[in-house]
DNA sequence: GCCAACGTTGGC
DNA sequence: GCCAACGTTGGC
């Protein structure tokens, strides 16, 4: 069971768009980390959705229901997508400033590597987001 | 809207 | 296989 935190600016697929579809699948990577994440992907592993640009905050969870296949956006093998499924609302979104100013989100990719879309965060990472999202 | 950071591409 | 040029992303 792993912990990832996955990206998306609301202009293209927001967090409303997500709640609303309920479940949805993660298409559109073009980055080979990205990617690499991706395939590490287990079900039942649980993601959080981050809003870039506008928001810039992790506004709540979604479940892997169904590891990497084939990105049918595309026909590059190269890509791959997972299915996911909305799983629940912070109350309290975190921000990137509130991350920023705690010590213990220091090596989460979000602060080190801005422009990574899917990364793996620790379960302690994980848990202190909990502490401050509800 | 600007710019820094980073990934990708292509010429050599 | 290196590196310059270019494109994209995302924070400010």
């Amino acid at each position: 069971m792993s912990y990832w935190i996955i990206k998306s600016d609301p202009e293209s697929y927001s967090w409303e768009q997500m709640k609303k579809d309920k479940k949805t699948f993660w298409d559109g990577v073009r980055n080979y980390q990205a990617r690499n994440n991706l395939k590490l992907m287990k079900e039942g592993d649980i993601a959080l959705f981050y809003h870039s640009n506008s928001d810039k905050a992790l506004v709540g969870e979604v479940e892997i229901i169904k590891e990497y296949y084939q990105d049918p956006t595309t026909d590059d093998d190269r890509w791959v997508c997972v299915d996911v499924r909305y799983l629940c609302d912070y109350k309290k979104p975190l921000t990137l400033e509130v991350m920023k100013a705690n010590k213990g989100f220091s090596e989460v990719g979000l602060i080190k590597q801005s422009r990574l879309s899917v990364m793996p965060i620790t379960i302690k990472e994980y848990e202190l987001i909990k502490s401050f999202v509800d």
